[in-house]
DNA sequence: TAACATTCCGCGC
DNA sequence: GCGCGGAATGTTA
């Protein structure tokens, strides 16, 4: 497997345990509670630990962090990039639809690929593919889990149904 | 080439 | 209005 180049260190919150990956450049993966995989580079620490539990904790408590920590986005394609820092520009509380993103990469007709590159995005939460929603208010998918898209567009104040 | 976390349009209820 | 089916669409492995 080649993510056993990730060292791996949990980060606690309220919600219970997430999982970050980091790279030798900065946080590439991050893992839900209950969804961590079996085998994995365990460390107890790492120098950017501080600053992911400090941004993921902000986001978990419906705040706008005011800083993200390094982040190494090497594995996704040029396209994916290009998405995922599209969602970086999200602000708490805010969401756009998979169209609005294609629009804003001057790509309209990639809406579906769009939906593709959140599905890859390698760090929920903190990249905020759960403010992606489909048009006409609807949810849209979540390959990490339905519940945690809605319990985290609870957490930023948007409720649905 | 066959997926897809889409969207749009046209039905039938 | 809502739901379902089908087609068009860009990117990826």
């Amino acid at each position: 497997m080649e993510q056993d180049r990730l060292v791996r260190v949990p980060v606690d919150t309220h919600l219970g345990p997430f999982l970050a990956g980091f790279s030798a450049t900065g946080l590439a993966d991050l893992d839900f509670p209950g969804r961590h995989p079996d085998n994995f580079n365990r460390a107890k620490s790492h120098p950017l630990l501080a600053s992911v539990k400090r941004c993921l904790k902000k986001i978990l408590s419906g705040r706008q962090p005011e800083q993200f920590p390094e982040m190494d986005l090497s594995a996704g394609t040029p396209f994916q990039q290009s998405v995922w820092q599209e969602m970086l520009k999200i602000p708490m509380g805010q969401t756009l639809t998979y169209g609005e993103i294609a629009e804003n990469l001057n790509n309209p007709g990639a809406v579906r690929a769009v939906g593709m590159a959140c599905g890859a995005n390698p760090i929920p939460v903190i990249i905020p593919c759960h403010r992606v929603l489909a048009a006409g208010g609807k949810i849209g998918g979540f390959s990490s889990g339905l519940e945690w898209k809605y319990q985290l567009l609870k957490i930023e104040g948007l409720a649905f149904l």
